[in-house]
DNA sequence: GATAGGTTGGGCTTGTGGTT
DNA sequence: AACCACAAGCCCAACCTATC
């Protein structure tokens, strides 16, 4: 009997630990986050020290958002059977997306280049201008009270369209939603972070 | 009935290869 | 180099279904 059983988890075991996966990730994505998040932060903070200081202040969000894209890959990917835990392939593979990243802007892409080249001119002319300076920050304010209005998921599908430029076939893959609903909570939290900023001013 | 989500098709943009 | 045609990808709206 026992023989039995361990052929069939053999053959089934991985099929049936992946759908438990999917489960809790579509499910339970919010309780994932907050038991790794002690553990994430430390490996992020670690690797925030090896940065240059104007680095962390244009890429640090971007890098907190790449580090939990990582880890809710690497548990799709972990394979339980064979390893008790996904904490070393997850540090692994969250630090070398951060390093990917890292590395992608600062010499892979003549595109990002330039965008980078035209954020230090804005930054620039907002730096020479005190009043508009001031007013940026209000505004960066007001969005980031604005996003605590919205749920995670709502705020994650921004973040990745947003500043990490995936698109929603890409967005929906990671948060099993199709292309479509993703574009249409997209929309619908533009509208409410519309609503939210316009109701504070 | 309201809401969330999937499917499908259309409009638009961008990339690519061929032709002049 | 400039132009054109086609393909592919992206986003969105309309419609439909499932769930509460």
């Amino acid at each position: 009997m026992n023989k039995i059983i361990t052929k069939l988890w053999n053959k089934m075991g991985l099929t049936v630990v992946n759908y438990v996966k999917v489960l809790v990730l579509e499910n339970h994505l919010e309780e994932v986050n907050s038991f790794f998040s002690e553990r994430l932060n430390i490996i992020i903070r670690r690797y925030c020290r090896t940065l240059p200081i104007h680095v962390l202040d244009t890429e640090g969000d971007d890098l907190v958002s790449i580090a939990q894209l990582e880890l809710i890959e690497s548990i799709k990917s972990w394979d339980p059977i064979h390893n008790d835990e996904v904490w070393p392939l997850a540090q692994m593979r969250m630090l070398g997306a951060m390093r990917d990243h890292i590395r992608y802007l600062s010499k892979a892409d003549p595109s990002r280049l330039y965008e980078w080249v035209n954020d230090q001119a804005s930054n620039y002319i907002e730096h020479r201008t005190p009043t508009d300076h001031a007013t940026t920050f209000a505004m960066q304010d007001e969005i980031k009270q604005a996003m605590k209005e919205l749920d995670d998921r709502e705020r994650f599908i921004i973040y990745a369209h947003v500043k990490l430029d995936l698109t929603f076939k890409v967005i929906g893959e990671r948060i099993n939603l199709s292309e479509s609903q993703v574009s249409r909570v997209y929309k619908k939290s533009i509208t409410k972070l519309k609503k939210s900023i316009d109701a504070n001013v």
